[in-house]
RNA sequence: GCCCCCGUAGCUCAGGGGAUAGAGCGUCGCCCUCCGGAGGCGAAAGCGCAGGUUCGAAUCCUGCCGGGGGCACCA
């Protein structure tokens, strides 16, 4: 019996309730079941008696009364308890809850799955570094919680197309191109230039590429020499996140935008819907119209687009492609574009509230890290990776929400004790993975015997229980837009499994000992927990090694 | 000045209105005739301050204090 069983159970018992005639309330859609902080407390609580007494005109023990009467005749609760000011405290017994270990073998790697985004088209915009140097730590954090946002949603049953934007047109780029070039000829880097120790690599590979087209190296024209070294930035920047197992389905450039002649139909678009104006020989959206603190420009005096007004035909494109949702992962130095984003939605005629979702990633630090002198004095994604390992990193940056400024402690991060979560969390899978190997050898065999009623030890009921409460997680975690919830709850499983292989064996002790149906049903529940852990891990975009 | 984020145990951080606020580290004390001790058990220790909403607030609202970030016809 999972939480979600028990949560149609209480409804269905509250309906009949109100058919018999001993409550007067509107039934909720959904009834929440818990799992109470406190073991004494059950199994599962919900607060539903708490929430109707209201409407219902009762006191909240009285409507929990009614519903505990009926409730303990559902098959598979042992027990039903009316606590507190009305809280339903419900014990399952032991073979209802410990059917879960078949059923998540069973399900693999589908349990967790579920459809509460089911219809939800959603674009996940995330990392979208100019293509003019290296990923620093900040892109890392989004590349990391980025896309374990996306395996989440999908999980959820959302339908996600994960996009890296280009900002491959303007001024930047021009720097950018600049920068390259004077490397080639040996000359210094403009004052506002990028410096970093990457751009004469950038130029190696530049005049590689030239003296391979037979071309002078001398003669070389800006926009060239922009252009190979743009190709080779980007490339570089794909391979990175590639090795970080960071995939995305678009890549889109913003030059498209511009050379298709979408900044222009966006402001004429935006024109029509009316938030237009003219004014210092400029145009500018009224974004003050829709709650921003002043208006933007979207073409200069000297008639040349800005940042912004390719910001909007972007929107525009994502919004024509057909997506409804369109969540934007953003540095904290990027705050200042949601309410201007929100307003081009606005100004679109759509409602902000529900097409633009934002997510501000607050500061990470890395104590003790070094910075690279290459990319010019930041904390380099590669380098990162190669001190910490790619499980480290990935996990310890996705298990925080985006929201709350980190602090990683390599100290930590390379220990393989659980001072370091991802050790732990992955130390417990290879542990299972052990069991089942051992068992197996054992001739404990699944297929020969299962009896979830032999599960009733106390670890036994706190690890079922832990494993019934993943697909919730997922959810949870995918319409909070919040991945760190499974990292959280892998945490608390691999600790409800390390307890629990601490107390009940597995394995016979020895050959004279008979392989029992015990054996036999533990081997079930060892590898349900084997295949969530590694669900769990996979999600994160993590590996779930079998041996460490 | 205005805007965003944060303030929870000595440290790093979880806690989408619920019951006795959790984890790891650190400190102190335990458990190897035992499937991997890379583990487990126990102890001490905390919601920045002040109001408000609520049957109930770490959580929602207001103000204050402290820390971080941002406020271009830049990208």
């Amino acid at each position: 019996m999972t939480p979600e069983d028990l949560s149609l159970a209480v409804r269905g018992v509250l309906a009949d309730a109100v058919a018999a005639g001993e409550l007067a309330v509107a039934v909720p859609d959904t009834v929440t079941v818990e799992r109470p902080r406190n073991r004494d407390h059950g199994d599962w609580s919900t607060n539903v008696a708490l929430q109707l007494a209201k409407g219902a005109g009762v006191p909240p023990r009285q409507v929990a009364k009614v519903l505990a009467a009926r409730l303990a005749e559902v098959p598979g609760v042992k027990s039903v308890d009316v606590a507190g000011p009305g809280f339903l405290n419900v014990v399952v017994d032991a073979a209802s809850a410990g059917e879960l270990a078949r059923t998540i073998v069973l399900a693999g790697a589908a349990y967790g799955n579920n459809k509460t985004l089911a219809g939800h088209v959603v674009n996940l915009e995330f990392v979208s570094a100019n293509p003019t140097g290296p990923l620093h730590i900040g892109h890392t954090r989004w590349a990391a919680l980025g896309d374990a946002l996306g395996r989440v949603l999908s999980a959820a049953g959302a339908d996600v197309t994960r996009e890296f934007y280009i900002n491959d047109h303007g001024a930047q780029m021009d720097k950018f191109g600049a920068s390259v070039l004077a490397r080639l000829r040996g000359e210094d880097v403009p004052e506002d230039g990028y410096h970093g120790e990457y751009v004469v690599e950038l130029a190696e590979k530049v005049r590689a590429e030239l003296v391979a087209q037979g071309r002078s190296v001398d003669q070389a024209p800006l926009d060239e020499v922009r252009e190979l070294a743009y190709q080779a930035q980007l490339t570089e920047l794909k391979e990175v996140l590639a090795e970080f197992g960071v995939h995305f389905d678009v890549w889109f450039s913003e030059r498209t935008l511009h050379a298709t002649g979408a900044v222009e139909k966006a402001v004429a678009r935006l024109r029509e819907q009316g938030h237009v104006v003219d004014r210092d020989g400029a145009v500018w959206l009224r974004t003050t119209d829709f709650g921003d603190d002043r208006d933007r420009v979207l073409l200069r005096s000297d008639g040349s687009t800005t940042y912004f007004a390719a910001d909007a035909a972007y929107y525009l494109s994502k919004r024509d492609r057909g997506f409804a949702e369109k969540v934007y992962m953003l540095g904290a130095d990027h705050h200042g574009y949601v309410a201007r984003l929100k307003a081009i939605a606005a100004c679109a005629g759509d409602d902000p509230e529900r097409s633009i979702e934002v997510l501000i990633g607050q500061l990470v630090t890395v104590a003790g890290a070094r910075l690279s002198k290459r990319a010019g004095n930041i904390i380099e994604l590669r380098d990162l990776v190669h001190w910490l390992g790619r499980d480290a990193v990935r996990y310890s940056l996705a298990r925080f929400p985006a929201d709350s400024p980190i602090t990683l402690e390599p100290d930590l991060l390379t220990k393989r004790s659980n001072d370091n979560p991802v050790f732990y969390v992955q130390y417990a899978h290879a542990r299972t993975s052990n069991v089942t190997r051992l068992a197996i050898e054992d001739g404990v065999r699944t297929e020969d015997g299962f009896d979830p009623s032999l599960l009733d030890h106390e670890t036994e009921s706190v690890l079922l229980a832990t494993l019934g409460q993943f697909p919730g997680v997922v959810a949870t975690a995918a319409e909070l837009r919040e991945p760190h919830r499974v990292a959280r709850f892998l945490e608390i499983l691999a600790g409800a499994y390390h307890k629990w292989y601490d107390l009940c064996r597995v394995r016979p002790q020895n050959a004279d000992e008979e392989v029992t149906d015990l054996h036999r049903t533990r081997l079930w529940l060892n590898e349900a927990t084997r295949t969530v852990l590694a669900r769990g891990l996979d999600l994160l975009g993590v590996s779930a090694p079998e041996r460490m």
